[in-house]
DNA sequence: ACAAAAGTGTTCGATATACACCCATGA
DNA sequence: TCATGGGTGTATATCGAACACTTTTGT
């Protein structure tokens, strides 16, 4: 590949995953090494890369997640650009691309993009780099300034969701009611009542159920729904208001 | 001034205006002329410049407000960045790179900000360049892809109007209701039933009466409000709930 | 038969909407 | 005195919050 590099331009992506019981998200392990092999560190990145020249911002973004994981056709929303003129400083870091032989010693400005899937009926597929998903509750150890992109992505999340019908990118295909609730409270962080869930659910037309129940399970099986983004598009409503 | 651009990268600034009447948008003529004076062609931009390598991207964006208008001390909100391969490419924009002697024929990413303020109360400050108020309903004539990242910056400010407390940054800083009730009605572009909307405004005990009343106008003056930040923080109360 | 989660309705208070007239001032 | 925008209240409909028991399945 001999494509030049934007120099000092790179994209992270933060890929959020839901499992039913926590939010996920998927990293990078970065170690490195001395030349016996004995291991200098070991922490995570988020999935990012260098820009080329001769791609925009989205193709970019697609191409370094493909590359990583070999996951292609996302949504991937951009949310914010960091560009701190400390934020590949720290020690390790600074190894890292003195080893890489990376010129890069320079600020490299970052534009982070999200994107949403349900972690259990995705397969990633390790490309070369050891990738797993981890509960974003616990996230330690992460490189350069990723906590913090890891963050405003999570605020990013949460606020859409709140705004709208995105959680069902986390949810698989057909989903249950209360998975939907226990999506919706885990990332939001607040508890909602059953009944009064459900009837909030029921007016929104775009969430349909089918005619299928799940199997398997030492309880009730409970009704699979899916969430119908023709529906969605003909019947959404304006805004909210800061008013109304 | 010796210090290096980052090769590609820029901020573009989007200021937001109100005068009572309409949203208005500062914007930069942009004149290239022959060698005979003549003119080759005229169009606007918005406030933007190059980044240095040793600024972070917050203070590139308020020191070019600064350079273009004197404007200092500005909130200005990061929103969304550009990286179209193609938007440094009409023609207008190419002859203006030459004309320069830029070496930059490739593409460029900027970072979008945006700002509010109340037109009426701020001097702009011509620092060689002319710059002016229009109005965005009928801004056209805009160089490079900035007439998209005018709309970009339109949507947010929309959306964060009707979401947080931020259309006092587009008015004096006393104000009546009616001004208040006209702005969001502008910019929003809806009707509010004056009771109704003067009901709404009542509960934000943030918004707070002065001792004080509009002069000389040939009607009954109106009392003047002003917004009470600290109020706000200690109120605030939890985002809006998609569900709630 | 029991454990485990599914599913379902009603009451009450709060908030949104619709709507029309008198008031204070400058000209 | 008139033109102009300022200021106010009530009734109705809609929506959110609180709350407990029965049903269906697998073991």
């Amino acid at each position: 590949m001999d494509r030049k590099l934007a120099e000092s331009l790179s994209v992270d992506c933060v890929l959020f995953g839901f499992d039913m019981e926590k939010l996920n998200v998927l990293l990078v392990d970065r170690v490195l090494k001395d030349d016996n092999d004995t291991i200098i560190f070991s922490d995570l990145t988020l999935t990012g890369y260098h820009i080329y020249k001769d791609e925009d911002l989205n193709s970019a973004a697609a191409r370094i997640v493909k590359d990583i994981t070999g996951l292609e056709g996302l949504v991937l929303e951009q949310f914010h650009t960091f560009g701190s003129l400390t934020r590949l400083q720290r020690p390790n870091d600074q190894l890292w691309s003195k080893q890489l032989g990376d010129a890069i010693s320079d600020r490299v400005v970052s534009v982070g993009y999200y994107s949403l899937l349900p972690n259990t009926d995705i397969e990633i597929i390790q490309k070369g780099r050891i990738v797993n998903w981890h509960p974003v509750s616990s996230v330690k150890n992460l490189a350069y300034d990723h906590e913090q992109i890891l963050k405003k992505a999570l605020g990013h999340l949460r606020y859409k969701l709140q705004t709208e019908p995105i959680g069902f990118e986390l949810l698989p295909d057909k989903f249950t009611l209360t998975q939907m609730q226990t999506l919706y409270e885990t990332i939001i962080g607040v508890k909602f009542d059953k009944r009064n869930f459900r009837k909030k659910i029921s007016q929104m037309n775009y969430v349909v159920a089918l005619n299928e129940k799940q199997t398997g399970v030492a309880h009730k099986p409970a009704q699979l729904f899916m969430f119908s983004r023709e529906v969605y598009e003909k019947t959404r409503k304006e805004r909210f208001s800061f008013f109304t």
